[in-house]
DNA sequence: AAGGGATTGTGAAAAATCGCACAAGGTAGT
DNA sequence: ACTACCTTGTGCGATTTTTCACAATCCCTT
């Protein structure tokens, strides 16, 4: 495969690329988008995103511009998105339930983007067992066995702060690739796990001092 | 106030040392952090660490380490969280609903960040009236008055991405400083307010790469 | 009071990222 | 076919960010 070593800005501003590509396409499939119209729509400056472009391999017309579904196919396929990715979630609390219906909502009428929340995992007795818009909730002891089962590689962590880095390590030996992680403090990477922290607490500090 | 130019870079890591600053705090106030162990506890190298403390203005003591609780009270110094944040939330679906619960149980029982959910709003004439954790629902009708009449400036947007800019607007008009974006779009900013864009599935496609 | 050990603070180098500017290439209209 | 116009692709320089390395500083023990 054509995947060099893209570095990660990059692979960062693909998917708002991708984003702002699908509402082109739905608007009008078939056509072109320039590096100014994607630039302007994405928040990236047009030299910017002509960089960005070339640097994973796909081109415009000079004149003319991008076409929009070839470039969208290029970045799904970048972002491993034209083969189904399962997720499951750990942690149903206010927010593992949220998200849980966030995504399920999200992506079931919607495009195809081969996204699919397949488990719910939660500690707490009382939780387990109760069900999701299908999906039931289980309980963590059986971690291992249900990734494995059901396949999927790619977690999101909404646990408390305390527990989460040894579920983090519980997931890496079960084989789990990739972790979104909703809990209040950095995680330190097992091998071969990649870990993005996410936090609304930090964002809002962030912008409080814009104030 | 000794507030001069500091790079957004920098500006973004501080929640994350402050957050780790807190947790050393209940452990051993009165003690000091050296830039090792606040690097290692936030995901920075240590000169990282200094450099970014360096221009801040904090200061250390070389051989030991910098005083945990005046570093803390300097970051939430920097960061605006000595005062009182009064925060809004407009869209409170599933999502807008999650945050709204999720920051009224994180800063009720935890320590005085000074952030504080004030207003909730909606358009959703369905949705408008209910109550959450004593926090009413407003119409968006109301929102410029609202805004000025609890002193709001930060909003926490997470309404359908199609309303999205038509509401950055009206905040613009309402004085509203800066924005915490869920909506997934990217939003041309107003004069004068900051925003924040955060979606949910960006982080998903971003992490999917890895797989 | 003096020496040892640890850690800060920061210039200066290195690396990463970004943006400019323009030649090359393509289109559309005459 | 030719011209006018538009947009890509990219070398290169500017800027930003990170890392290195070490002198200066301070505590603690003896």
């Amino acid at each position: 495969m054509g995947k060099q070593n893209i570095p990660d800005v990059i692979i960062r501003r693909l998917p708002i690329y991708l984003r702002v590509l699908e509402g082109l396409y739905e608007d009008s499939p078939g056509d072109v988008v320039s590096s100014f119209e994607l630039g302007e729509k994405s928040g990236v400056t047009p030299a910017q995103v002509r960089k960005d472009l070339s640097a994973i391999g796909a081109v415009g017309k000079p004149g003319l511009g991008y076409n929009i579904e070839a470039l969208r196919d290029k970045l799904k396929n970048i972002l491993n998105l034209d083969k189904e990715i399962r997720v499951g979630i750990i942690g149903v609390g206010n927010l593992g339930h949220a998200v849980a219906r966030y995504i399920i909502q999200r992506y079931r009428t919607e495009r195809d983007y081969h996204l699919k929340l397949v488990a719910l995992f939660d500690s707490n007795p009382e939780i387990v067992g109760q069900c999701i818009n299908g999906i039931a909730i289980d309980d963590m002891k059986g971690f291992s066995g249900k990734a494995s089962e059901l396949g999927f590689r790619m977690v999101i962590l909404a646990v408390p702060a305390e527990e989460a880095q040894t579920v983090i390590n519980q997931c890496s030996t079960a084989g789990i690739e990739a972790v979104l992680n909703f809990a209040p403090i950095h995680l330190r990477a097992p091998r071969g796990i990649r870990i993005h922290d996410t936090d609304l607490s930090v964002d809002l500090m962030h912008l409080a001092y814009y104030l």
